[in-house]
DNA sequence: ATATTAACTAGGAATAATTCCTAGTTAGTT
DNA sequence: AACTAACTAGGAATTATTCCTAGTTAATAT
């Protein structure tokens, strides 16, 4: 993989957010830095570093997003305002009865949580 | 809603499967009941069925699949032949101090592991 | 049984996310 | 400095899904 001042600046848009943005809202960021950039070096360069194991992608609803921390960790989406957020759960043990129950060997897991955000518990009371 | 014959045979069909069918595939199966059926009813018709309870949606790698099971159970996908098994985890507890930890409500979660199914392991010993 | 009508249908157009294509450019190597 | 594989911008193509419209039908009321 070649250095280039596209990827270089995708990916450090990515690594600065704490959100997990799609393709075109990182799009958007790096036009500020670098007008001319096409979606679909966003999206090429996106690809290639998720690939090669420098960024994640995770599925939400269907939709592809981006995580720049590649620490193991969960998500947590509040089904109000859709927002991701990073839940760090201690869940080594989660799938170890998976290889002698079922026969699969297991080399990952992604967990998903739902519910309400803070802010959206406390917008419902107010109404 | 509604009691149409397409809606009753699309959900009959995902019903019986084990499989975490894509609309084009269940488009497929109704078609040999109903030839005339159009891609648009049958997604629809899942869409409803969703948004009643009555079936899940899961996202794969940023693709929807249904199921037309309703029990809690989390998926297993095989990163080789990217086929979706269910697996029956008892993990009631996994959430349990995300409220005080992070102020969260939480009311539901989805686990995917992934990993390599048996028939995929024995494949590669093969060869 | 017939009338009514809101919810449905087929078929096709529209939309949106992502990938692909091409001709020109450039980072890294020699 | 020359070379070239990997890159880029811009736009076309592809794919999954939703939307639109005119006609049909399941469920309810008379
Ligand atoms: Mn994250
Ligand atoms: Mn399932
Ligand atoms: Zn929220
Ligand atoms: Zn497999």
């Amino acid at each position: 993989m070649r250095f280039s001042r596209q990827r270089d600046i995708v990916l450090n848009v990515l690594q600065r957010t704490e959100s997990h943005p799609t393709a075109e809202w990182i799009f958007d960021q790096v036009k500020r830095e670098i007008p001319s950039i096409s979606l679909g070096t966003v999206y090429r360069n996106l690809n290639q570093l998720a690939d090669g194991g420098i960024i994640q992608r995770i599925f939400d609803n269907g939709h592809v997003r981006y995580d720049g921390k590649m620490d193991q960790h969960d998500h947590f989406r509040c089904i109000r305002c859709q927002q991701i957020f990073d839940v760090h759960l201690r869940l080594e043990d989660i799938t170890k009865n998976i290889p002698q129950d079922y026969g699969f060997k297991v080399t990952g897991y992604a967990l998903e949580i739902r519910g309400e955000c803070h802010q959206c518990q406390t917008k419902e009371t107010e109404q």
